[in-house]
DNA sequence: AACGAGTCCTGATCGC
DNA sequence: TGCGATCAGGACTCGT
């Protein structure tokens, strides 16, 4: 499932290649990724634009276009976002395929259909309520030092549950989560008001260690991840607990246990983590 | 207000 | 072998 990690690193492929071409045209689109705004208004708006940026934000990549309109995709659970030759064959739930000028085709594609596509000014998507807000980039400079906020501080809510809602940090998601609180020895059935300092500190740097790793090994591929050209990361075989439920512990070697937190499947070693 | 539960959706997997 | 049931989960909506 894509993550911080893996949008990143699609957003990396993507951007040189993106960066300065033009849309030609809007080859095909399913009209139920398109959260905003209605079909005919993001043809106009997306045909014959120059795209100027490729950016991401928490799960969110985002395509600068000249016009000063964002292309919004967030890839759900099972998206990819990647660059084809145009005579490459179109898979089953392809669901946009953008044009480019001298050659080329972006296809946004996404089984599960968890995704979404949307277009617009940032100011109209945020005042839509189309744009969710986000927490702090675990990336971003000074993150290192970030202290969780007093709601967070006194929430009854699990530390998992906190690290998964995009409004505190944005990004993490179901692996990195429990990776992160693996590698910062931190029980993520944990409430989160129950963290000491010294703990929290080493939550946020755990969650940065993990988030890099992942980059540097371009992503982790469960099942529909890929990267900007349809190739598969290699982070899944680095992953220390999501996916071990039963399997030895990488540090102690007990038993991993697989329990359910806020409805996710929660990996971690009840020896490793209090 | 804040939190849990239900919802969407398809493909992989499992058991009979 | 084949088919139905089960599971996975990001973010949104809806109750409590």
């Amino acid at each position: 499932m894509p993550e911080l990690p893996e949008v990143e690193t699609i957003v990396r492929d993507l951007r040189p290649h993106l960066s300065g071409r033009r849309l030609e045209a809007v080859r095909s689109l399913n009209p139920l990724v398109l959260r905003h705004p209605e079909p005919e208004r993001f043809v106009a708006g997306v045909t014959g634009a120059e795209v100027r940026s490729v950016g991401r934000r928490g799960k969110f990549i985002r395509i600068g276009l000249e016009s000063a309109e964002l292309l919004v995709v967030h890839l759900g659970m099972s998206g990819t976002l990647t660059l084809e030759e145009p005579d490459v064959q179109v898979r089953p739930h392809t669901h946009l395929r953008l044009e480019l000028a001298g050659g080329g085709e972006l296809r946004f594609r996404d089984p599960r259909r968890f995704g979404r596509v949307l277009l617009g000014s940032e100011e109209e998507l945020e005042a839509g309520g189309l744009l969710p807000r986000l927490g702090p980039e675990p990336l971003g400079a000074g993150f290192s030092s970030w202290v969780p906020p007093e709601t967070v501080q006194s929430s009854l809510r699990t530390l998992k549950a906190v690290l998964l809602d995009q409004s505190v940090v944005a990004g993490c998601g179901n692996i990195y989560a429990d990776e992160a609180c693996f590698l910062a020895r931190v029980r993520p059935t944990r409430r989160a008001a129950g963290l000491r300092p010294r703990e929290w500190q080493r939550v946020v740097i755990a969650l940065t260690v993990v988030l890099r790793e992942a980059i540097r090994r371009r992503g982790t591929s469960f099942s529909d991840y890929r990267d900007g050209f349809g190739a598969r990361g290699e982070a899944y075989e680095s992953l220390m607990v999501y996916g071990r439920a039963g399997l030895p512990c990488v540090r102690c070697g007990s038993r991993l246990r697989g329990t359910r937190i806020a409805g996710r499947m929660t990996v971690y070693c009840a020896r490793c983590q209090r």
